[in-house]
RNA sequence: CGCGGGGUGGAGCAGCGGCAGCUCGCGUGGCUCAUAACCACGAGGCCGGCGGUUCGAGUCCGCCCCCCGCAA
């Protein structure tokens, strides 16, 4: 008997907030011989928009010719979603919970591919939380889907060393990367009955709840190495914020250099021609910076036109 | 009709009715053991576009185009 390999894709495959997927799952599945029946995603809001960033995902799918359904809901679309006869879901990123009906119509559930070594981050940042941490090694975790956010048994799991600089998009492209390397290898053993879940050990469960844009204005106390992590981290969205002499500005990236200086923290100062700002343990060299009104310049370029002092 | 900021030499900005300027970069020459070097000279602008007001418009008025931030 053979099974068909029908697949019904869950999600974006945006896995962090502000950055762009090349949507390598559902594209390694299709190179591998996979069905995609359609492609579902949360429906875009319909707000008003200066400009909207259309999903990388939803270009594929036309490119390809797979339907995409954008659904304000999943339940009431529940015989649509059957009528495609998947054998399995593939979920990456889909940002709203999945109720049990709708897992229940695949034979074989629904396979999530969340990035991070579960039962460690779950929730829908783990990318942003490993790099604030600062944390010397993360991973993608290959799980059946079930109710609870993140709590499904794992079919596979596999680390990834950090260097400690690793961009939030770099590291969403790593791991999507090993997400779909793994769900290749792994999906025919789960397809052929030949790989059972194991249940994570929900005691040492760790939860991030997202971010808020609260925590985007910068705290010059925190120590230089925390202050950079969250630039990384917040790359994208929200953004990490501060403002010279009044002029709100959103810093892109930045370094930490030894010295002292006097500076109090918080304060900004020409360095060399570079623009640099105290912390409490330090200064920091801003590398890129978006003023208000202003595009993305370097911090030598916003000294140029407004000098300090 | 969502809210707001902005388009001025290659880059970043100032100028807001009267000869288009500053910092940097670039070129030439000079100076220094050396420096984010320094000094002198120089090139480089249809001031986003179209129309209007005016003796005179980057500058004021109207329309349009483009860029950016917020609103996930």
């Amino acid at each position: 008997m053979k099974k068909s390999n029908k697949i019904l894709f869950f999600g974006n495959e945006r896995l962090a907030t502000g950055v762009v997927t090349n949507t390598p799952i559902v594209r390694s599945l299709i190179e591998h011989g996979y069905i995609i029946e359609a492609i579902v995603v949360p429906a875009s809001k319909t707000s008003p928009s200066r400009k909207t960033r259309p999903l990388e995902i939803a270009a594929f799918a036309k490119e390809q010719g797979i339907e995409l359904l954008e659904l304000n809901a999943l339940l009431p679309n529940l015989e649509r979603l059957k009528s495609f006869n998947a054998e399995v879901g593939v979920l990456a990123a889909f940002g709203k919970l999945v109720p049990q009906e709708v897992i229940d119509i695949f034979p074989y559930g629904i396979i999530n591919i969340h990035p991070s070594l579960l039962p460690l981050h779950r929730g829908t940042i783990p990318i942003e939380a490993v790099i604030l941490s600062g944390e010397k090694q993360t991973g993608v975790s290959l799980m059946k889907l079930v109710k609870q956010m993140d709590a499904g048994p794992l079919y596979d799991q596999t680390v990834l060393s950090l260097s400690g600089n690793e961009s939030k998009q770099e590291l969403a492209d790593r791991l999507g990367a090993l997400g779909s390397e793994r769900l290749i290898k792994v999906l025919p053993q789960i397809l052929g009955d030949q790989l059972k879940p194991k249940p994570q050990n929900g005691n040492q469960a760790t939860y991030d709840s997202r971010l808020h844009q609260s925590q985007a204005v910068l705290d010059f106390s925190k120590s230089k190495d925390a202050l950079i992590r969250e630039i990384r981290a917040f790359k994208g969205w929200p953004r990490s914020r501060s403002a010279i002499n009044g002029d709100p500005i959103i810093i892109v990236s930045a370094h930490s250099i030894g010295g002292s200086n006097d500076a109090r923290p918080g304060e900004f100062f020409a360095r060399e021609g570079e623009l640099a700002v105290a912390t409490s343990d330090g200064i920091l060299i801003i590398d890129r910076l978006i003023p208000s009104g202003g595009k993305e310049m370097s911090g030598n370029d916003y000294l140029r036109g407004r000098r300090l002092n």
